[in-house]
RNA sequence: GGGUGCAUAGCUCAGCGGUAGAGCGCCGCCCUUACAAGGCGGAUGUCGGCGGUUCGAACCCGUCUGCACCCACCA
């Protein structure tokens, strides 16, 4: 051992030895974390000439902690701001929470029930205000989770739908959409919850099919009766109709009569409608528009009366025997009864059929008639629609733009209020003598006698699509706005693109004057489980990010996560990925410490191409294309292929290899070794930079004790310096592969690492075959016959000999498979070579085709018999 | 009913016209002075089925089968 290979020729990083050989992030985050935050690397100033970068967080909802798919969009997020900053742009990752209505009530709700107490016992005002004191509480945790995370927010800019400010904002818009007629009043069928008590709009319902009874019902009598079918027979209390198709001449006698309703001393009409199927069931349907949201319809149509006939706990509301009964108990009551009177014509059958259920709550939605307010969209999905249309926002991956156009083209008017105490509440009053009168945020509400303000909340993505403007203080014109508005890109689940995204378009557009809210959807798939199941709490595969946090570090989770992210796919995750993950920044930690020993250093330039070795210019090629390649995937949003390329070019090619070739250049010493240790200084230096948006802690780490510069959150970005040496890179692609066979010989043959080889080895059996296999394939030439053959020979015990690879094809089989023409068989065999790389040519000869490869492996013999000599010595690698 | 995807190694997935790949798992050898959370070598695939286009198809076209998701909706 010479000194050199010891002590860092230079340089101020003696203390580097000391680091320990294994990575321990728990030692490093916090600490790394509280540092950036204290220097204020994060935060965004609208004041900075610096061209803006700016992404919204998807506000998580207060209600409870992060889960993973909170882990990996922020890591997606984080890893693009923190390019960017590093790129020099002015970067905002704008953090802040949602209020969650009807989430959030339920929890504190629930939290109360278990006190023996209802929210009607506290009263709305101090509901609220325990609601605010839990939301403090809960807030806390997930910030804190969010700094263990290592997410780059600026926290001076932290924001809550309910803030004093955002509020504003939601008035602000609310007056103007009601002021230009886009948002009004109106009593239709909508969807309510029985169990939470409100309204819900259309995406809040979730379908599932549910098993059902379908009865078949006759009403009427005689001549004039007609058999129905139902799956909710405790419906037709509120029948006020029954519509047959305007064509079926089964019925044609009956329409514009009127026949008996069982169980009732009403009678209703037979009414002819288009939405009636005739071909199923009876061809016969019982109308209730006061639950049903066709028969809704059918009942406009046919100016039918609305009887409604539960209450918003779905009780039966009508006098007589069913009432008191939930929609459960009255159905069978009802069955029963009509049963009693040999009503029931068929027996019930099995039936599944969709079934509508609170997203929030799983319960089974009941349409009810209600007096709500809504949101017209068909404006504002216009415009939303168009800016996606025109290219003014462009949505990752495309395939999810069909699924959003599907969406913002065909949308029903949005139920915006919610029956709810937990959001804001509607800034509307109304009057004595029924003025109704919507308030401007700086309007007195009306304070006469009689005045009394809305009641209703409204929907929680209300304020949420206001996001990408609200926390930069819209309604003011504020430099913020100015600065950071529109968002560069949004990146988000697709499970929220009609939530959410189609809503920041659709407001965005609106009170931004036409500026869409962002350029950029990237929309990212769910995190799943390592079997690629749904993961959920119920089924018992949910992770807790912090509990694989605690024991392989934030970076292993951000890596792993980042590493199965291809754009709108789905994320399965396995704690053993992460444990792949963890071993990986471990071997970036070793690497560096190996480049620290052996004093590698960042300072002065590169020196001259004439005096780096081929290993040399090999790595600085690979490089140079390995940051434009980074470039290309994180500009693509392509994380996967990213974290991949990135992960194998440095632990297959920095790590194995090149280190590997400078251990021999580093025990020889001289200038040649002074020279490596620039070079490992770079390519370390460079790949810690591309790394770290993606593992931050690990990274600034190793780079702030390589460099012993202040930080890699505001280094400079790589760029790719352009050297490429092709020459460089066949010639160690051909070390590589000799040295590998070389290893596989000795694996092959049992040899001890160390032992010699002997002189005199029989060949055959070994890597011939490989050869020859590679060669056909290589030509896509299946050998006729046995007529081919190929022939090598190895560099064994120091002696190389040339590889003879050549084969001798019978041309008459092989005449009809190529084409007729030989010479354009030649012309694209020369391409196809050429692409891998190797000289190729077809000679012909009367009656076989010799073609032959020759492989450029004569120009790296020097490195060969180096190598190879090297091999004899070191037994392994 | 309408739409969008997907079927590739034991598992989870890349590749999308030119030598079938990765991570994990598996087998063998090695505690070699950066790293055993490591190193070296290896095995494993009718690339869902059937047709077609092409000199050449995992990849393009057609078709079938099976899955997933979204939307509409089922009296």
């Amino acid at each position: 051992m010479t000194d050199n290979t010891q002590q860092p020729a230079h340089g101020p990083h003696s203390a580097s030895a000391d680091l320990p050989t294994q990575y321990a992030p728990a030692e490093v985050e916090e600490k790394l974390y509280e540092r950036w935050v204290e220097r204020g690397y994060f935060e965004a100033d609208e004041e900075s000439g610096k061209d803006p970068y700016a992404i919204v967080i998807p506000p998580p909802n207060v209600t409870g902690s992060l889960h993973l798919g909170h882990a990996f969009e922020h890591t997606l997020i984080d890893a693009l701001t923190r390019r960017k900053r590093m790129q020099g742009y002015e970067t905002l990752w704008q953090p802040g929470m949602d209020h969650a209505g009807i989430a959030t009530q339920n929890i504190v709700e629930r939290e109360l029930a278990k006190e023996g107490k209802s929210r009607h016992d506290l009263g709305r005002e101090a509901f609220v205000e325990r609601v605010w004191r839990w939301k403090a509480e809960s807030g806390g945790q997930i910030s804190g989770q969010m700094r263990r995370l290592g997410d780059g927010v600026d926290w001076s800019r932290e924001r809550f739908t309910m803030d004093e400010g955002l509020s504003r904002a939601v008035q602000t818009i609310f007056k103007r959409l009601y002021d230009d007629e886009l948002i009004y009043r109106a009593e239709r069928i909508i969807n309510w919850c029985p169990r939470c008590l409100t309204a819900i709009s259309d995406i809040e319902v979730e379908y599932q099919d549910d098993e059902g009874e379908l009865v078949s019902i006759r009403y009427g009598e005689g001549e004039d009766s007609v058999v129905v079918a139902t799956t909710r027979a405790e419906t037709m209390l509120g029948d006020t109709a029954v519509a047959v198709h305007p064509d079926d001449d089964r019925y044609a006698h009956l329409v514009g009569r009127r026949i008996a309703l069982p169980l009732t001393d009403r009678s209703i009409p037979v009414v002819a409608d288009e939405h009636v199927d005739p071909e199923f069931g009876t061809g016969a349907v019982k109308v209730t528009p006061a639950h049903d949201p066709n028969d809704f319809e059918i009942g406009r149509r046919h100016d039918l009366p609305q009887q409604t006939v539960m209450d918003e706990h779905a009780v039966i509301t009508v006098h007589g025997p069913f009432q008191g009964l939930d929609r459960l108990e009255a159905r069978s009551a009802i069955v029963a009864a009509l049963r009693a009177e040999g009503r029931i014509v068929a027996e019930k059958r099995p039936y599944t059929h969709s079934v509508g259920h609170c997203s929030r709550c799983k319960t089974t939605i009941e349409p009810r008639l209600s007096m709500q307010w809504w949101v017209k969209v068909a404006p504002l999905a216009r415009a939303a629609g168009d800016a996606v249309r025109d290219g003014r926002v462009t949505i990752h991956p495309k395939e999810m733009e069909s699924r959003y156009f599907g969406w913002v083209d065909n949308l029903h008017d949005w139920c915006i209020s919610r029956q709810l105490w937990w959001g804001h509440r509607i800034p509307v009053w109304y009057g004595p003598g029924g003025e109704v009168r919507c308030v401007g945020p700086d309007e007195e509400p009306p304070s006469g006698e009689g005045w009394r303000q809305e009641t209703d909340v409204l929907d929680t993505w209300f304020s949420s699509g206001l996001w990408p403007f609200s926390t930069l203080g819209w309604p003011e014109r504020t430099r913020s706005l100015e600065k950071f508005y529109p968002n560069s890109v949004l990146v988000t689940g697709y499970d929220i693109l009609f939530f959410w995204v189609a809503r920041m378009m659709m407001f965005g557009l609106y009170a931004m004057d036409g500026t869409p809210p962002f350029r950029t959807v990237a929309l990212h798939g769910m995190v799943r489980d390592q079997f690629g199941k749904k993961m959920s709490k119920s089924f018992g595969n949910a992770v807790d990010p912090l509990e694989w946090m605690d024991e392989y570090g934030s970076d292993a989770v951000r890596f792993t996560l980042a590493r199965g992210a291809n754009p709108g796919v789905d994320v399965p995750i396995g704690e053993d990925w992460v444990q792949a993950s963890r071993n990986f920044a471990n071997k970036i930690w070793n690497a560096t410490r190996f480049a620290l020993l052996n004093g590698a250093t960042v300072e002065g330039p590169l020196p001259a191409p004439e005096e780096l070795s081929a290993a040399d210019r090999w790595i600085l090629s690979r490089l140079g294309a390995v940051v434009s390649e980074a470039d290309a995937h994180y500009d693509d949003y392509q994380f996967a292929k990213l974290s991949d390329g990135l992960f194998h070019f440095a632990w297959d090619e920095v790590f194995d290899w090149y280190v590997e070739l400078t251990k021999t250049t580093f025990q020889a010493g001289g200038r040649p070794a002074e020279v490596s240790r620039r070079v490992l200084g770079e390519v370390l230096d460079v790949v810690l930079r591309l790394l770290h948006p993606l593992v931050p802690f690990v990274t600034e780490e190793l780079w702030t004790t390589l460099t012993g510069r202040e930080s890699v959150v505001v280094a400079d970005w790589p760029a790719d310096s352009g050297f490429r040496d092709r020459a460089a890179e066949e010639e160690i692609a051909a070390v590589r592969h000799l040295v590998t066979e070389v290893r596989r010989f000795r694996a092959d043959q049992g040899l001890q690492p160390g032992q010699r080889v002997p002189a005199r080895m029989d060949l055959t059996a070994t890597p011939l075959a490989a050869h020859e296999a590679a060669m056909r394939a290589l030509l896509r030439l299946q050998p006729a016959g046995e007529d081919f053959t190929a022939t090598a020979s190895l560099p064994i015990a120091g002696a190389t000999v040339a590889l003879d690879l050549s084969g001798a094809i019978d041309v008459g089989a092989e005449r009809k498979r190529l084409t007729k023409d030989l010479a354009a068989a030649e012309k694209e065999l020369k391409q196809t070579t050429a692409k891998l790389g190797n000289d190729g040519f077809l000679s012909k000869a009367p009656d076989h085709v010799v073609v032959k490869i020759r492989a450029r492996r004569e120009a790296a013999e020097a490195d060969i018999a180096r190598i190879t000599a090297q091999l004899e010595r070191l037994p392994q690698g």
